[in-house]
RNA sequence: CGGGGCGUAGCGCAGUUGGCUAGCGCGCAUCGUUCGGGACGAUGAGGUCGGCGGUUCAAGUCCGCCCGCCCCGACCA
């Protein structure tokens, strides 16, 4: 390719404002260009790494036996009636009507399509087990986008599903593809940690996320120090620390404390530890209120919550809800006095502790000395849904402090088990002759955001520096004045023997192509010139050093 | 959805309290000089000032509504 003729070249200023460096490479150095919020284009650059990511996962995926196909890109809303996810992720689904009336909608996912072929294709145990994958394009009406491509609309991702015959089978596949992943990931130059996660509106007993670590990244994980563990922050579960507690029962009493509503501020003016404080807060869950207790010290963690309580909404109570039920201000809710048709959940924190205390319900009011039995009723079960902390000790070790880490989600697997085949009729004949639910497994890679990804573990002060496999050419070649002719030969040369060429065979100064080549960031940068001769000068990317070589040594070190 | 910022040439921006043919830098085109780390001079092309409506003798500038983009938060596979 001439770089003359390109679409897509470098700008000299920065474009937009973003705090992510890849977002403002990937402009600068024009692999592509916005459309509208989230959705972008693919230029040349852009397209052909799209294109290296895609045959990299072609490749590992079809070595273990798997098969592509690719579903449309536009669903009847029909057949997501049929799933039950119609509700669930309206959200996040563009739906529209057809001018003849058909209902539709942009596929987020393909869950629904490629059960639909199962049970049109999938009949005997004998088509199993088997898993198809494609690399489609989705489409998320996300309420916020982010950072480039890292949180697009329209994002390509790679989507395999497995089916198997039993609980047995889906393990393996499962093994299978995260094996596959491990491949994909290390090819592109990317050091990945898998992590336990939250299987979200996907749904399933059980998923890992893989995950490359990355300040730009919007996902937290929590890894401790001395074991293995290692888990999303949305599910990860920690040792709260456990504090001393008095041994006589004080009685209750509301203190005046006007206007302090943070457990900090509170704590020292109540002149208590914080961790005898409360959270309360209430959560609009489906079409009921209920109250959730923590310990002052901590959040919620939403996900957590959500799981438990398989409901469809969730959001905090809007404040005018909690002003009627607490009758107080927003910043008083307690759990004593609070409408007996109002469920509490208590976190596991809450759990041990005497005379603790929490809001009044009455505004600038908050009771101290609160006890189970006598002033709210203990619960049946005390559940984890707080967001845990840094520094804690681990779960499954019980004495590694854990930490917690940014980073960006590549991969996701999840074990769906039959919920998809049970909900559809997706069946297959057994041995015996009986008719059973396929048992499915899912799995995605997002394609577009490994551009940012790479980037964002790839690059310098200068620009990009690609990892060679999924890098947009191998070598960029620039001509300066005098080598024209030796770099137009070369070029051919170099096409012929297969090696990808980006040609700067512009009419600019040296320091222009220069500083452009360190920005598109290219593997192999050669350059032909009056001061090389017949010899050509080769340079890495990511090296200091520039070494010139003979064009035949070049190109057996090229091959 | 809440908070903040913004919309003027392909890109980055300036445009006083409304005032005449709407500017600057980069990029682009032509010519000349330069030619190994973002060169210089000259000339030139390029604009429904996001849209609609209003106020006014006069609107890029004031008012209203709408649309779009960016950032933070909530949310999210």
């Amino acid at each position: 390719m001439r770089y003359s003729k390109l679409i897509g070249k470098t700008k000299r200023q920065k474009m937009q404002t973003s705090n992510a460096v890849s977002h403002q490479l990937l402009l600068k150095a024009g692999f592509i260009t916005p459309v509208a919020a989230g959705i972008y284009s693919f230029l040349p650059l852009g397209f052909r790494v799209l294109e290296k990511v895609d045959h990299i996962i072609k490749e590992e995926l079809e070595k273990r036996g798997v098969q592509h196909l690719i579903m449309p890109f536009v669903h009847p809303a029909a057949l997501w009636k049929e799933s039950g996810r119609f509700g669930k992720m309206k959200r996040i689904l563009a739906v529209f009507k057809a001018q003849h009336g058909g209902e539709y909608l942009l596929a987020p996912t393909h869950e629904e399509t490629v059960t639909d072929i199962a049970r049109k294709f999938v009949i005997s145990y004998k088509d199993l087990p088997c898993i198809v994958n494609q690399n489609q394009w989705k489409y998320r009406d996300e309420i916020r986008v982010n950072a480039g491509l890292l949180r697009t609309r329209e994002f390509l991702m790679q989507d395999a599903y497995s089916f198997d015959i039993d609980e047995k089978g889906l393990e393996e596949s499962f093994a299978l593809i995260s094996d596959a992943y491990k491949a994909i990931f290390l090819k592109m130059g990317f050091e990945t940690v898998v992590v336990k996660a939250d299987s979200g509106a996907i749904g399933g007993s059980g998923s890992e996320e893989f995950m490359v670590l990355s300040s730009a990244g919007e996902d937290k994980i929590i890894v401790c120090d001395s074991c293995q563990y290692k888990a999303n922050l949305e599910t990860a579960e920690s040792i709260s620390p456990s504090y001393p507690q008095e041994k006589d029962i004080k009685l209750m009493r509301a203190v005046l404390g006007k206007g302090i509503i943070g457990v900090e501020e509170l704590a020292k003016f109540l002149n208590i530890p914080i961790y005898q404080t409360t959270k309360t807060l209430l959560y609009q869950v489906d079409n009921q209120v209920i109250a959730v207790c923590v310990r002052g010290e901590y959040q919620i963690n939403e996900t957590k919550l959500h799981n438990y309580l398989k409901c469809t909404i969730l959001a905090l109570a809007s404040e005018d809800t909690v002003k009627k039920l607490t009758k107080a201000k927003v910043g008083y809710a307690g759990p004593v006095g609070l409408p007996k048709n109002i469920k509490i959940i208590w976190d596991l924190t809450t759990k041990d502790r005497i005379n603790f205390e929490a809001g009044a319900n009455k505004t600038d009011y908050h009771n101290l000395n609160v006890n189970f039995d006598r002033d709210v009723t203990k619960p049946e079960e005390f559940i984890d849904v707080r967001l845990i902390k840094s520094g804690e000790n681990c779960i499954k070790c019980k004495k590694g402090k854990i930490k917690e880490l940014n980073t960006i989600e590549l991969g996701h697997v999840f074990k769906l088990g039959t919920i998809y085949s049970e909900a559809m009729a997706a069946n297959f004949i057994d041995k015996k002759g009986k008719s059973k639910p396929i048992v499915m497994g899912c799995y995605g890679i997002g394609m577009t955001r490994i551009l940012s990804a790479a980037i964002e573990q790839h690059h310098d002060d200068k620009g990009i520096m690609w990892p060679k496999e999924i890098a947009p050419f191998l070598v960029q070649l620039i001509s300066l004045s005098g080598g024209e002719k030796n770099a137009e030969k070369l070029y051919h040369k170099l096409m012929e023997k297969n090696i990808e060429v980006l040609w700067d065979d512009r009419d600019e100064s040296a320091g222009v192509k220069f500083a452009d080549a360190d920005l598109i960031g290219i593997p192999i940068r050669l350059v032909v010139s009056n001061k090389t001769g017949d010899k050509v000068e080769l340079k890495y990317r990511n090296k200091k050093d520039i070494q010139l070589y003979s064009e035949s040594r070049l190109l057996e070190i090229l091959k």
